[in-house]
DNA sequence: CGTAGTGTTGAATTGAATCAAGTGTCGTGG
DNA sequence: CCACGACACTTGATTCAATTCAACACTACG
């Protein structure tokens, strides 16, 4: 499924990294995880993760590591349009992407919605619950992903034990809370063009974060769902993209992106500010 | 004073609840620290602030909140354009406001600034450096005011003794990403007169919450800073405001704002969504 | 009392949205 | 395996909300 569906543009005879899962140690696990060979598959665990080092195990001991271990459920695998929660559920959990990827959004009357973030492999989704016991928006997989559910109060009472724990999740709250203030800033000062700019340098950044590449990387989201994040059209965000195109700043295939010159996108952002 | 002040509506004599200062019993307290009379007055403690259902002290016993109120340092009161951290400070300290409005801000390379936050009493401002060490952002008082610090690694220790406040700081954490997310939202689908009308809203629960009057309070910002927070410029803001006066749902006068039709504001928010 | 900062209002401009029409792509079921 | 339908994406023409530019009034503080 995803072999064939890597080339399928092809031209000349290209095959790109699709995802995480392709990362040959991690394709292991995971692969035995897709085919339902085994969905609670015992040997991934946080000591054995790929991601670790950037995920809640960071800065924790071995020893520390099982006991996180102990209360993280890993749930079979979500398809492609499968809510983690909804917008009123009630909070239980936060969620660690394993592979795969997410976008949480929220509904308005008018039938519109608006996408409140976008989630890669070893990224948190679900803090904005902790506060009101529900969660404050809906969350999806965007393709057959992945996910560690860390049920909040076994994480709260673990932390308790563990300081390191505490110390690196209020870490990664603040980190959120950081993340967001930039975002807030984007979209209150920068143009269309800004916007998409610092939107695929990001993305490209969070793919770095997880082995893949920065500059070669396939979109998992609709044009649609970038421009409901960034506040743009469809239509605009097609329209920037081939503008960027155009200026040889990138390369667009539907989904698959190159950034053929970074510098000339952080330029684009950094010559307005 | 905070009785007569009340009817603005006399241009003859205008004298207005001018902050959460006026509310008679938090008066005393604040008096003597504006007057210098006592810079660290210990009878300003958590446990007797009038904040302490809103602020960290929450869900505290007051066994807890003694130990809590060590750990808190009660600095000299800020003067208007005093700052509290600069945007690269080293991250040592949250804040709590006490009296008075602060706001965060990051300055961009044209001279130009954009407004991250307003921060009323009771609330926490700084947690935005947790992660990196360094503040992302410089945040100054937006009028005479005065502030609880709360060394970060104390916190950190006595959040891992105390239970009850380590589920306390992460909610709080929690809040703020739920907070962050609604103004992403708010920044990338709504039009300008929803913004503004979302804003005085927003800013009208937050008097309400510390005792304040939530249909008549003084804006402490300019017209400039709410631009800059809500992605507007001064003169769409300010045509706005006019513009909301003119349908009756508002009466501005400079700084004095009175929201004679709040139904009316929260309709021009729900009708588009 | 003067001046810098703050706020208002108007006219012209513009970046992005909207409206519209089309092509491309993918998953499904016959 | 192909054909169909639904969705995703692109491109163009037009409109519009908010910005920009500009001029002026207010106020508040030293």
């Amino acid at each position: 499924m995803s072999a064939d569906a890597v080339n399928k543009a092809n031209k000349s005879e290209k095959s790109y990294l699709k995802s995480v899962d392709e990362i040959p140690n991690l394709a292991s696990n995971l692969a035995d995880i897709v085919q339902n060979k085994c969905p609670h598959n015992p040997n991934v665990t946080c000591s054995n993760c790929r991601l670790n080092e950037l995920c809640l195990p960071i800065a924790l001991n071995n020893s520390e590591i099982s006991q996180l271990d102990e209360i993280v459920e890993r749930n079979r695998p979500y398809k492609k349009g499968d809510h983690l929660y909804r917008q009123k559920d009630d909070f239980e959990s936060v969620y660690a992407v394993r592979s795969g990827s997410f976008k949480s959004y929220v509904l308005s009357a008018g039938g519109g919605s608006r996408v409140t973030g976008f989630y890669l492999p070893g990224e948190i989704i679900g803090m904005e619950g902790i506060a009101s016991k529900n969660y404050a928006n809906s969350t999806q997989a965007l393709e057959h992903s992945s996910i560690c559910e860390i049920p909040f109060t076994q994480l709260e009472k673990l932390s308790h034990q563990l300081p390191n724990l505490q110390h690196h999740f209020f870490a990664i709250m603040g980190n959120e809370i950081a993340k967001d203030q930039q975002v807030h800033t984007l979209l209150s000062s920068y143009t269309a063009e800004e916007r998409t700019a610092s939107f695929l340098l990001g993305l490209s950044s969070r793919y770095a974060r997880v082995g893949l590449s920065p500059t070669r990387f396939l979109l998992p989201m609709t044009r649609s769902d970038i421009g409901e994040y960034l506040g743009l059209t469809v239509e605009t965000v097609s329209r920037i993209l081939t503008a960027l195109q155009r200026k040889g700043f990138i390369e667009v295939n539907n989904r698959e992106i190159e950034l053929l010159d970074p510098a000339a996108l952080r330029n684009i952002i950094s010559d307005s500010e």
